[in-house]
DNA sequence: TAGATTGTTAATCGATTAACAATC
DNA sequence: TAGATTGTTAATCGATTAACAATC
């Protein structure tokens, strides 16, 4: 479709794009100039201009930009209106965190699955669905065809599951273990999620905060 | 110190050299060239040799790094050999997660408290912790001086609060809630999580995977 | 129409990569 | 010493910003 490889740096801009244009539509507004927009966005009105225009021309000269129109529009970039199913695999609290925080459905995701290897959470239910046995999870995904997973477990582990979940059809992982499946694997698609990384960064940067 | 404003690409780099120093030294390794370490982390050898030389001369020619001296340089950049106060706000499941899943002793940080408005949740003990009612957050913020707080609370909560902690002297937030603090206070250093965005990126990489 | 604001090209800025002399 | 590998400069590449003609 719009597949003249736009850069990974403008695709990342795309997702707060979204929540700005969904913020100012329940605010009740209906349209909005970039000038306009990157005010409130802390960037400059000639990199959304660019950033929009890498997908067609959404606005309208003097006037500016549809606010739900354009809304529509990334939506539909960032291929959110069609429904991807989604697996967790880790019930842990951070497994189960994930599972009954995040709002997958607005972001055009659902979730069908809970897979741990512990007996103690198998059967349990997190968002109304039951925790399964790993063991089950080739079956699971041969029925039910899940193209995402979140990674939920330890680094040790992540290597073996992996390797499955590849095989078994999964093409985009958010991956909370510290295993490198990018590295490992072409052909599919990570977002690694490293609070660690984070904490650290945050720390150079309280250390090097000028006065 | 190191202060002639390294850029922020190159400081979000170094979190990962250092994890894949622990790993190298963990396996046994003394010493690696800028060559294999790129080969193992998927950049490149020059790369890796501009970021360190933006800090000092950490090789030696002829040689390579020395893992573990290497290990404790960037370390010290990154300031974890220093121990930094942190406090959780918002302990619903993803504040839970975060206090009991992070490893914060390791990235030069210590827990020191975990608040919450909810009165089932005062009193409650995690990782060893009381959680405490944020009424009490001026008192315990004067006497204690964290400098770091962990926002696990909604998007409405925040502006309130992140004024307010602030004002009592917090200097970094790693931000769950959707607020925008970096666009709302100066001299304060932010890292956000946004889950939702990247499940969006993930949903558009999905889309977009050649093949 | 006149004013506003886009779409788009050109200019600038910054980050990455290549190359190689210095040196262990 | 000879070989290996860094530190560092120069070249390339990509991303951001500025400017303005097109146009609603």
């Amino acid at each position: 479709m719009y597949n003249q490889s736009i850069s990974p740096s403008v695709i990342k801009r795309l997702p707060r794009y979204y929540r700005f244009l969904e913020d100012l539509e329940a605010a009740g507004m209906t349209r909005i100039s970039s000038a306009a927009l990157s005010e409130k966005m802390g960037i400059t009105a000639s990199q959304i201009r660019q950033d929009l225009n890498c997908f067609g021309g959404f606005g309208q000269q003097g006037y500016g930009y549809n606010i739900s129109s354009l809304k529509v529009e990334i939506g539909k970039i960032l291929n959110i209106d069609k429904t991807k199913k989604l697996i967790v695999i880790g019930v842990g609290n951070l497994g189960k965190a994930i599972a009954s925080h995040i709002n997958f459905e607005d972001k055009g995701y659902e979730l069908i699955g809970l897979f741990d290897k512990k007996e103690a959470f198998i059967g349990q239910t997190v968002r109304g669905l039951p925790v399964r046995s790993i063991e089950t999870i080739d079956d699971f995904c041969r029925e039910h065809h899940p193209s995402t997973a979140v990674l939920c477990i330890p680094k040790d582990n992540a290597k073996e599951i992996a390797y499955k979940l590849v095989k078994l059809g999964i093409k985009g992982f958010l991956n909370f273990s510290h295993y490198d499946l990018s590295l490992t694997y072409d052909n599919i698609v990570v977002e690694n999620v490293h609070f660690g990384d984070q904490l650290m960064i945050l720390s150079y940067n309280i250390n090097n905060l000028e006065n």
